[in-house]
DNA sequence: TAAGATTGGTATAACGTTATACCATCTGTC
DNA sequence: GACAGATGGTATAACGTTATACCAATCTTA
């Protein structure tokens, strides 16, 4: 098999010199329909495909976008990946993701082997304890960067998030609506920015409605730690009623321990998550969660992305969507019971 | 802000030649400590970052890998991604995920942009469907790749995937064993590889064992669709006491199903899952299940990758891991009942 | 028909690295 | 003190594109 041609090979192929066969391959410049032709055979025939490298060195341009993000494995995360990928795939460009694991000292590698490559643009989330000399790495290097639901208060990068602290004050109100007198927070571990804000919605609902005190339990963000978190939670606080939470693997994982309880969600203790995932609608008892739509908010961080590209010089942009209470079977008004002890 | 420092500058800095400078950057040619010093503390004074396409571009070597992948969003895969990344981070490399959605135009598009920038190597899981040419464009341009979970006969490429026959049946058996006679293979949709491997197993143990006829229900590999192809197959066959999955995702959905019939997973019918997720662990009931430690496939696949990348001209190989039989608590002995009539 | 405009094409210098070949200077040896 | 070998450094030509400037024809138009 031949080696890798280049426009040299495709441009003696079609008997014209390399800035002929260059225009032909990028549509610039003025060339007859007849040479255009003759190089685009040519082209075909070796199998030519520019090398992206030499390209963007001397144009300057990139249309590569990186995306490094804290957590593939993250039914949201994957979802909010796809709408991304699809819009800008259809705008020319291409998405690679990379997962910072939430390490602070792996991001700093990633993000320096993303300058080194000089990639287009950058969607980020700031993985939790993120230092300012890597923030500021991004700025040395003049990186055109849209951050995603954390940093939201920053105002050196373009933002894309959610309105946390008034969906939790949402969800908040609607369990006291219900009659619930005793509502606890549930899920996410210290200072994360996320649960800061969800918590200080929280806090503002109960306090509106003078109720409280406030309880903030915490716990990682999958089913597993939910579950036992909310068992301890349950047997610290018995007479917590309503349980607004992080985030819906938290929420399933309350819901899976209240069972285990012997006690009903929607019943005995209501249960709000936080998402919408997929499987919040399919779980029994289906749950009631804040939903955000994972793949819309991709499609608008794509597009901001895609303004910032287009214009380098528009002013910082912040966009934050709000997240939309559905109520499904895990909230109720208080019902009186005690459960059965666990087995 | 300064413009983005190149070698020259840092060599200007210094006070030495680019050719020294770059030596230093490189840790390579003969390089007085002194001058090596002054090099390296130039750099770090202007911030500089090395492009990597010029230097890819001349030295011809790339440390970016492609992982593209039929879909992220995907418990299974995701863990294979953090085994991947760990591993070839390690190894100085920078692994960037392309989801292609299992859409073998999407994915054309994908390996086509990979091909353009000469990235280092790829890891892939071919899209369903995946024409020849795709296959030719990878082959002509001399990608090297290692191909995971499907195209395992194909010895074009090098390979890592799943005993899928053998776990089926050993899966099967377990069922045989237990005393089950009517024995279903549920999910996954026709003519995807892997499904087909795992049923031939499942048919080979029936046959084995000299029991059947074999009843083969498609479905989605998620939860949703796992519960609905449940309750259809158990209204066309209700002798099927015994279910081997194509997932976890469907067994799940399975096992939810039975409950909503009002029958005990494990009891009158039993479910035997494929992959081991985090979630079948945690379950009600739990998940009886052929584990696979993805983590620890994605390392194996980031070995193989690293093996092919250090000597190209190795023999293709084909690294096949085994599934491990996991009781938990969806599978047990014979057990009579109707169930209740749905609600 | 001469001057200008338009059309279609080419030569060439970048882009920022790295690899090669080469050249000074020292150091020790006889 | 002449010569070999080691040591430390440099000049320069690639790598494969694209942008710029330019040129040679051909076409207008007055």
């Amino acid at each position: 098999m031949a080696e890798r041609p280049k426009l040299e090979t495709v441009a003696k192929e079609a008997g014209v010199s390399v800035a002929t066969a260059s225009q032909v391959m990028r549509g610039a410049g003025r060339i007859s329909e007849k040479t255009r032709k003759k190089v685009l055979e040519a082209a075909r025939k070796l199998h030519y495909v520019p090398d992206a490298r030499a390209a963007s060195m001397r144009s300057g341009e990139n249309r590569e976008i990186g995306f490094t993000i804290h957590q593939i494995a993250n039914p949201f995360n994957a979802e909010v990946i796809s709408g991304v990928s699809d819009l800008l795939e259809a705008e020319g460009y291409l998405v690679s993701v990379l997962d910072s694991q939430d390490d602070p000292e792996r991001q700093r590698r990633q993000l320096e082997a993303f300058i080194r490559s000089s990639r287009g643009g950058l969607l980020w989330v700031p993985a939790n304890g993120t230092p300012q000399t890597t923030i500021d790495l991004l700025r040395t290097h003049r990186i055109p960067t849209v951050t995603f639901l954390r940093r939201e208060g920053a105002s050196d990068f373009d933002h894309v998030g959610i309105l946390n602290a008034e969906a939790t004050k949402v969800a908040t109100n609607y369990l006291a609506d219900l009659g619930h007198e005793h509502i606890a927070f549930l899920g996410g571990v210290a200072d994360v920015e996320v649960r800061n804000q969800r918590i200080a919605g929280y806090r503002a609902a109960l306090a509106e409605r003078g109720i409280g005190p406030a309880v903030v339990w915490e716990s990682q963000d999958d089913k597993l730690a939910g579950l036992n978190a909310m068992l301890a939670l349950r047997e610290k606080h018995p007479e917590v009623t309503g349980v607004v939470c992080n985030g819906d693997m938290v929420a399933l994982g309350a819901c899976l321990a209240l069972t285990r309880l012997g006690l009903e969600p929607g019943k005995e203790v209501s249960v709000v998550g936080f998402d919408d995932i997929q499987d919040a609608a399919v779980a029994t008892p289906p749950l009631t969660t804040m939903a955000v739509s994972p793949y819309q908010l991709g499609r608008r961080l794509a597009r901001v992305a895609l303004d910032r590209l287009r214009d380098p010089d528009m002013p910082v942009t912040s966009s934050l969507v709000p997240a939309r209470l559905t109520v499904r079977a895990t909230t109720g008004p208080v019902v009186k019971g005690r459960g059965k002890p666990v087995e």
